[in-house]
DNA sequence: AGCATAAGTAGAATTATTATAAAATATATA
DNA sequence: TATATATTTTATAATAATTCTACTTATGCT
C-alpha cells in the first residue's frame, strides 16, 4: 500500500458518511494541498478493486465509497440521504443464498427520510 | 401518451431483455428512421417518472429499463449478464417492510453465469 | 384559420470518469 | 552507492452517458 492509498483507505473507513470521489479529496488536500484528483481515483479504483472498499451507486449521484462491513443501505427518495440499515430478519436468509452458488448481493431500500416526510405533510394544503 | 412514447413503452415492456436507451434507439429507428436519440431519452424519463417502467443501473453500463412487474435481478460479475430472479422466500419479507414504512426496495444478486463459471474454470490451469 | 401548448429536433454543454504520456519517486540489484 | 527497473503521481486530453437550450414542428381548441 502506497501513502495516498493507505490515507484514502483511512478517510473512507473512518468516515460515518459515504463519502464521493470529491470528498474525499476534499479531505485529503487538507494534508496534501498539491494532491491530484486522478490519484484519488487512481487509489480508490485499486482499494476497490481489492476488495478492501465497497461503492455504492445511487441513481443521479456520483458514486460513492464504504467500509465493506456488512449492511444495506437506507435511501431517501426525496433528497437522496443515504444511510446504513441493517435488516436482521432479511441478512440470514441473503447470506444463506450467498455460497449457495451466489456471490454477494445489494440490497437498498427506499423510504422518506423524517425531515423530508415533515416538508412533504406541510406541503400537502398549499 | 404521445406517439413516440407510446412506441418506446411497448418496446421496453414487451422485450424480454432489459434494454438501454441506445438498444430502444435502435428498435425505434426501424419504424422512424428520423428519430432522434434526445427523444429517447425524454420519452424514457417521462415514463419512469410517470412509474410505468422501471431503471436499472448496473456499475460500468448504461441504464436500462425494464417492466414494472416486481422481480429482482441477478447479475454475472463477469460479463454483467443481467436476467431476471424471483425469490419466493424472500419477496415476503421484503414486501412486508415495504407499506412499514419503507416505499420499495432493489435487490441485485451477483453470481457467475454458467457460460463464464465454464470459461473461467477452463483458464485455471493456463 | 389563428393561437396556445406540448413534443420533437439539433447540437452544444456538462459531469463523472478513464486513458495516456511524461515526470517523479521508490525499490531492487550489481 | 550507482544504476536500472518498476511503480506512482501528475497533467491533461478523451470519452461516454446524459441533460440542457433554443428552435421548429405538430396538435388541439375557440
Amino acid at each position: 500500500m502506497t501513502k495516498y492509498e493507505r490515507e484514502i483507505y483511512t478517510v473512507i473507513t473512518t468516515s460515518n458518511e459515504h463519502l464521493t470521489v470529491e470528498q474525499i479529496y476534499g479531505q485529503i488536500q487538507e494534508k496534501y494541498p498539491k494532491i491530484v484528483l486522478a490519484t484519488i481515483y487512481n487509489n480508490v479504483n485499486k482499494l476497490y478493486e481489492a476488495g478492501l472498499i465497497r461503492k455504492v451507486s445511487i441513481e443521479g449521484m456520483a458514486d460513492r465509497y464504504d467500509h465493506i462491513q456488512k449492511h444495506d443501505h437506507l435511501i431517501c427518495r426525496n433528497c437522496g440521504k443515504l444511510s446504513d440499515i441493517v435488516l436482521k430478519d432479511l441478512t440470514p436468509s441473503l447470506q444463506e443464498m450467498v455460497g449457495d452458488g451466489f456471490l454477494s448481493y445489494d440490497l437498498k431500500v427506499f423510504y422518506l427520510c423524517p425531515d423530508c416526510r415533515k416538508r412533504l405533510n406541510s406541503n400537502t394544503g398549499v
